[in-house]
RNA sequence: UCCCCAGUAGCUCAGUUGGCAGAGCAAUUGGCUGUUAACCAAUGGGUCCGCGGUUCAAAUCCGUGCUGGGGAGCCA
């Protein structure tokens, strides 16, 4: 760096100062000015005045910019005149009372440091973008209003997950990822495996006991059954991670890698499960309403101008529960056209759910008890022999938040359930040991975070609230 | 996987009955200005998603593939 370099200046200055860099979502909260600061960020947008230019710098910490004002007595003001929109600089001077409209405070700039210049391809404008073309670049959309607002709310509710249940005394679990068994549950898994492909091609077969574990592996499509162990030691555990699922599914509502929290609790009937999922959300909903209050307003003023009544709903009124029966009975009664026939014994259509939680209660409903042949072999039978102990919560706008169940803790019971699905005994040889020895009625369920995440924001596609997302034929990123 | 819709400048879109490729914003240059999606002017910018067909002539009509969106199924 030359001595007559501008940089130079700028950096003898931040020696001489030995000023600490402080984040923008700190500036809003002086009543006074503290002086001298320094912040660094990106610049949003750029505009020249006679003998001076604004500037406005978005560091990340904050839905807010912060309007900085530099003269042009300052050394690189030509440079400074070159800033595009996207760069990156560090700013330092005066924190001083904004006299325009818009902000509280402006920094009146000592020094200008260029650290980074754009260049005019930069694709994020000053307006607004589709969603679609933001997930063509979403590496560079968390840059904008909205998805930094997205991802710090999910980031802030990620914590508060972790929180309630420090709180509620329950044990975190970090169940494996990779899973030997291929029948957890329903779904499509991926597979697992460090054979060479070309090689199995040319032997005609996968050979699963050449391969890296021995036997066929998957990627997890569920915690469950690693949380019920560890619910049967610890009492109340959780799993919060990664989950795959290979379905080749193309709806705004799922993706195949996303993040799914299951509390598994010893000692819990169906009715405690559900008295559980209704205070986790209704903790998570007001978590986000007091700690993320200028995010939520981004949404509720752009996104989705219901969501402030939706949410107040969610933190407010109790939920609604009805047994499957009960909702049949609804349905039939409702003399709605629907494309698909209601019928005791299959599963609810969307429309159905939609009609329930929309239409019916206007508010999240648990269902529960839903006919045995339609649901998979942990849940526990009834006393009627008809009818599992399942709950789903659905909730109006999103569908089904939560799906879970009281889990069969008879050995008897489950055994007979296993034979009649004609499901094999021996890869759940350890499954059926923790009934065999001090098996205790217990309960858990799932919850889409990112479906979660969808209701508490608004926003309408999942692959929105995902930072990455791993949909069929696209994994870029 | 199925049904419906769309794909035109960097972005958002218009394009009439098949007849010369357009606008706003962005970018670049200049002007003006305590501005704030700044303003004013000029300039540059196109594989009309790909392939095939019909036609004197295709962004436009037909077939097909790809990509994206909405809905359904599967589910969280």
């Amino acid at each position: 760096m030359a001595l007559d370099d501008p940089n130079f200046l700028i950096y003898n200055y931040f020696q001489d100062m030995a000023m600490k860099r402080i984040k923008i979502n700190r500036l809003t909260g002086y009543d006074t000015s503290p002086g001298k600061v320094l912040i660094k960020g990106w610049v949003r947008t750029r505009r020249d005045a006679k003998g001076f230019s604004f500037m406005e710098i978005n560091d990340g910490s904050c839905l807010n910019n912060i309007q900085v004002v530099a003269g042009s007595e300052l050394a690189n003001y030509t440079d400074i005149q070159g800033i595009t929109t996207g760069s990156a600089v560090a700013v330092a001077g005066d924190l001083v009372a904004s006299p325009g409209k818009g902000q509280k405070w402006e920094i009146q700039a000592d020094t200008v440091e260029i650290i980074s210049l754009a260049p005019e391809t930069y694709p994020l404008q000053k307006k607004r973008h589709s969603d679609e073309f933001l997930r063509t670049i979403a590496h560079l959309r968390p840059r904008t209003n909205k998805y930094g607002a997205a991802f710090r709310i999910r980031s802030e509710m990620v914590h508060a997950v972790h929180r309630f249940y420090r709180e509620k005394g329950f044990f975190y679990l970090t169940s494996p990822v990779i899973t030997g068994s291929d029948c957890e549950g329903a779904g499509e898994m991926f597979r697992v495996t460090s054979l060479d492909p070309d090689a199995v091609l040319k032997q005609g077969k996968m050979d699963f006991s050449q391969d890296f574990f021995g036997q066929e592996s998957n990627l997890t499509v569920s915690g469950q059954l690693s949380a019920e162990m560890f619910a049967l030691a610890l009492g109340d555990v959780y799993t919060f991670g990664p989950t795959f699922r290979a379905e080749n599914s193309n709806t705004s509502r799922h993706v195949a890698e996303f993040w799914m929290l299951e509390p598994e609790m010893a000692f819990c009937d169906l009715s405690g499960n559900m008295d559980h999922g209704e205070e986790l959300v209704k903790y998570l909903v007001n978590h986000a309403l007091t700690a993320c209050t200028d995010d939520l307003d981004l949404f509720t003023k752009f996104v989705d101008k219901n969501l402030a009544g939706r949410l107040k709903t969610l933190s407010e009124k109790t939920f609604e529960r009805m047994s499957y029966t009960e909702a049949i009975g609804i349905l039939e009664k409702s003399h709605k056209k629907f494309t698909y026939e209601v019928s005791y014994g299959t599963d609810l259509q969307s429309e159905h759910e939609r009609f329930l939680a929309e239409e019916y209660v206007k508010k999240p409903v648990f269902l529960f008890d839903y006919p045995k042949e339609i649901k998979p072999f942990y849940m526990r039978i009834n006393d009627d022999d008809k009818t599992v102990a399942a709950v789903d919560l659905l909730v109006p706008g999103i569908g089904e938040l939560i799906g879970g169940s009281q889990r069969e803790e008879r050995l008897d019971v489950l055994e007979s359930r296993m034979a009649q699905m004609k499901m094999p005994k021996e890869p759940y040889w350890w499954y059926l040991d923790s009934r065999r020895y001090g098996s205790v009625p217990h309960s858990g369920f799932g919850l889409g975070f990112e479906r979660f995440l969808m209701m508490v924001t608004g926003i309408s596609n999942i692959r929105d609230v995902i930072p990455f997302p791993r949909t069929p034929g696209s994994i870029d990123f």
